[in-house]
DNA sequence: TACGATGTACGACGAACACCGTACATTATC
DNA sequence: GATAATGTACGGTGTTCGTCGTACATCGTA
């Protein structure tokens, strides 16, 4: 009965490499698009319609670990948000500059 | 007796994944970091003493062809350069957000 | 407890990648 | 033309990635 338990990297340890890898994928930054505003989205509305479960698991998983996002669970469900504070602290700019094109590019 | 062609992709045709890909990679961005003053650099010269020939030449590649270097022959050497004017054009502070923290991260 | 809903873990597959040695092409100089 | 310098093309190897189906775990509710 132990809660479910994502790892997340600390702000500190996050590496521009893999923050770009993360976002280098068109899912991905699909997902990040869908986040960009802030609020918190459950995992199983991403892109529900186009994107399987478990490949949808394995980008979450992969945006989790770079630092990009935040995953809480909730109930069921996981809450999905993006972890801008972080990123921002430690890459000024980088979120902001991604996030104005949306992801049509 | 052709000289030597390079392709580069229209500065319309850049997307953001294929950038943020050719700079997920730790060599690469030590390369674009290089570069970062807007200099030309010969190919020969960057990170000359750490990776082989063949393996840059595969590096600028994939640059160049992500649209985020120039390569200009030049005699018998290449000089490359950052396409920061087309690629600041279309996504308007991307490199300046990566440029910003060298290449530690 | 049983059930349905949500998400993960695991495995498999094909494709793409990173790396590098070798052979080749281009260039300048002798 | 011959030679040396620079960079590319090609091939091979091992690794990683993207995708997805299936089985399993977790959670809320009946």
């Amino acid at each position: 009965m132990s809660p479910r338990k994502f790892f997340h990297p600390d702000a500190a340890a996050l590496t521009l490499h893999r923050i770009l890898f993360a976002l280098s994928d068109p899912t991905r930054l699909a997902v990040v698009s869908e986040l960009k505003d802030g609020a918190e989205r459950a995992s199983g509305d991403l892109l529900a319609e186009s994107v399987p479960r478990s490949t949808m698991t394995h980008h979450l998983k992969i945006l989790r670990e770079a630092g990009v996002t935040r995953t809480r669970p909730e109930g069921m469900r996981c809450l999905i948000s993006l972890r801008r504070d972080d990123v921002d602290a430690r890459f000024p700019g980088l979120l902001e500059a991604i996030l104005a094109h949306g992801h049509s590019g």
